[in-house]
DNA sequence: CTAGGTGCCATGAACGCAAC
DNA sequence: GTTGCGTTCATGGCACCTAG
């Protein structure tokens, strides 16, 4: 990208630009951006979402407008906006998903939606700040833009599974593999199953836990996990996992239990020692969730239809919504759910609504199921 | 800010089969 | 037997969009 920018808009004489010396080794626009971009080198998902809007913006400013970006102003933040709506024209904006280095590689698929055009400016809000405040920039011109925060998320969850699915998925354990490889692919997805269900891990936490992350203390059991935002976490283990957990080992030939020194992965590769990526945790609560599917597919449509539709992170809102409705303390929950606030939490108490509702409107049958 | 959801493509091991 | 080559399968990784 960089070679081809004309150096009349690499921004050595923005509009926008500080006289004064930068606290950034930065001479131009490129450098400026990389420099930013550098300060999130140790988060990778980051990284590559911001570096992509950073592109964008870049060949935006080259494309239509023939400016560099320290020439933007409040003006051209808005027809910015406007142009992610619907980057015209679209035979050089718009295109399929390709490798980044193919030839039909384009920088959109389309329009965007107008949650992600707000993500986009949040993100090149932050940009802009970081080079004012580096002394790259004078100001910013996102920071005039008065609400960029997006629409608040549903107050309550509906991405979750019933009692009556995990009973059902986990209902399947008693079936018999026929081989020994479909055995092991079983168990494979059994001890995911558990793990996902009860402690209620991202799928990046999925891929990434370690057998001895799983430890004892004081004769019971922990989980330890580095989660979203790099933020540590001790969280109990339930024995009806820990029995998955023995199974699982036991079939790859380990000591039922994990050893402390035994960093290799939890969940692994059919064929070795390997781990799997988050792509595959992916994968397998997918094709746990349809094969159960497929199986009720005639006698419960509803139920097939709701467990079509999950994916990994339903499990997580399933774990989280099911331990409130078991009637467990908010603040567990939270410490479970690695929430940094419980207002998040609080979002999965269903029950006192059900109970609110029922109050002010009474019913001669019973609107909740006894459990 | 820092993920997850989801589709597509690349890769490499395993496999099958035929030519040598 | 082994060499070579096409196919299949499991998996990883990228790309774009969206959620929490």
């Amino acid at each position: 990208m960089s070679h081809q920018l004309p150096e009349s808009l690499l921004g050595y004489w923005g509009k926008n630009r500080l006289d004064s010396t930068p606290q950034i080794g930065a001479n131009h626009d490129l450098e400026a951006i990389q420099s930013w971009l550098n300060e999130y080198k140790d988060s990778p998902e980051t990284l590559r979402s911001y570096k992509r809007e950073a592109e964008r913006l870049i060949l935006w400013c080259w494309q239509q407008q023939g400016r560099a970006l320290s020439d933007l102003n409040r003006q051209d933040i808005a027809n910015y906006q406007i142009f992610l709506a619907d980057p015209q024209p679209r035979s050089l904006w718009c295109g399929d998903k390709r490798p980044r280095t193919s030839p039909h590689w384009r920088p959109f698929q389309g329009g965007l939606s107008l949650a992600s055009q707000k993500q986009t400016l949040t993100i090149l809000k932050g940009l802009f700040n970081y080079l004012r405040d580096a002394d790259y920039l004078r100001g910013n011109p996102l920071a005039l833009i008065k609400s960029i925060t997006k629409q608040t998320t549903p107050r309550k969850t509906k991405r979750y599974l019933e009692q009556a699915d995990i009973a059902l998925l986990f209902e399947q354990l008693p079936m018999q593999a026929d081989n020994a490889k479909s055995h092991r692919e079983w168990l494979r997805e059994r001890t995911l199953l558990a793990f996902l269900y009860y402690l209620a891990p991202r799928a990046s936490e999925v891929a990434s836990c370690k057998m001895n992350d799983f430890f004892q203390r004081r004769g019971r059991w922990w989980w330890r996990v580095l989660g979203k935002g790099k933020k540590y976490a001790e969280i109990p283990v339930p024995d009806a996992l820990l029995s998955y957990i023995q199974r699982y080992r036991s079939h790859l030939e380990l000591s039922p239990l994990p050893e402390p020194n035994d960093d290799t992965p939890f969940i692994r590769s059919i064929a070795g020692t390997s781990g799997i990526s988050a792509n595959m945790v992916y994968r397998l609560s997918k094709k746990i969730l349809l094969d159960a599917a497929a199986q009720i597919e005639h006698s419960e449509p509803e139920q097939a239809s709701r467990l079509r539709t999950a994916s990994t992170h339903w499990f997580r809102h399933t774990a989280i919504t099911h331990l409130a409705d078991q009637g467990v303390d908010l603040r567990l929950v939270s410490k479970t759910a690695r929430h940094s606030k419980l207002e998040t939490t609080a979002i999965y108490f269903h029950a006192e609504d059900d109970a609110w509702h029922n109050a002010i409107n009474p019913s001669p049958t019973p609107l909740v199921e006894e459990s």
